[in-house]
DNA sequence: GCAATAAGCTTGCATGCGCAAGTGATTTGC
DNA sequence: GCAAATCACTTGCGCATGCAAGCTTATTGC
């Protein structure tokens, strides 16, 4: 048959093509942004200075950095997100999380992470959700910004 | 900060994207399929009787109806997929893969298996990747129609 | 300094996908 | 038996995304 590297590849896309398919409708439903948006937003708070350039997005998000200023002009409209200018460098477009974007990442984390909880708490061990998170950060390895 | 339960989902979903992502360009680059076309001819490949329903399709894929129509048409015409009527019910269009398809999912195969061992066999003990298929298995659930 | 190159961003075009509506075939209720 | 409901599939439309081209601003070579 297959060999087990192939089994864990096939499987890892499944389970998290599932897992984004269930987060997708809940955060469409109760929060009104997409997964991406949502990313985006996160993506911002996690980097140093609370703000990220266009580019800088792209290449965390793995999107086309024509697919930042598109994702981006939309939630600048709702008001989650706004803009900022560099003083040395005027091609730079910072975009940064307003305070209602800030509320809506904080709420869209809750929804994240009561479905987390759901994928693992039921069951498994507590030292296997360790175990599976060491894995995990070996299989991320350094190619690449680090969200989590 | 954010719970154990968050960081792995966050994790899951980067791994799972990474991958994907490698996965497409060397599949379009080499085999001048999707991936998605892949993991079609792969469900074909793994179901019972070697064929399947659009709908049976949709379902496994975690895609729409609308979305295989639209797929199976250019892989008709490439020569990848065949199509089977039921005798039962005019309604079934099956999905058959070709001589050309079984080949071409052969050789994608091989890819996958190729960058599915880049993925862990460098940093990985062999118990791990057993562990790790039982834990990924266990997130699979029984929720739907396993491909691995 | 200034031309050439590169970087950051935006826009036009093509593709892939989901949703809702439409069509034809089958099953159900009575 | 036949009308109504259901199912499998297709098609029209809109949205999200990548790629290539273009625009503006910085940097580099000389």
């Amino acid at each position: 048959m297959t060999d087990l590297y192939t089994t864990n590849a096939l499987r890892l896309l499944q389970v998290a093509d599932n897992f984004r398919d269930g987060l997708s409708g809940e955060f469409s439903a109760v929060h009104g942004i997409s997964v991406n948006e949502f990313l985006l937003l996160l993506h911002i708070k996690r980097s140093a200075s609370n703000r990220l350039s266009r580019v800088d997005l792209a290449k965390r998000m793995h999107v086309s950095a024509s697919t930042i200023t598109r994702m981006a002009a939309p939630m600048e409209k709702v008001g989650l997100v706004g803009r900022e200018v560099d003083q040395r460098d005027a091609r730079l477009i910072f975009v940064v999380a307003t305070d209602a974007g800030q509320e809506k990442l904080s709420e869209a984390l809750a929804t994240f992470s009561k479905r987390a909880s759901y994928l693992f708490s039921d069951r498994w061990e507590v030292d296997e959700v360790d175990q599976f998170a060491s894995m995990l950060g070996r299989l991320i390895g350094g190619t690449c910004d680090t969200l989590a």
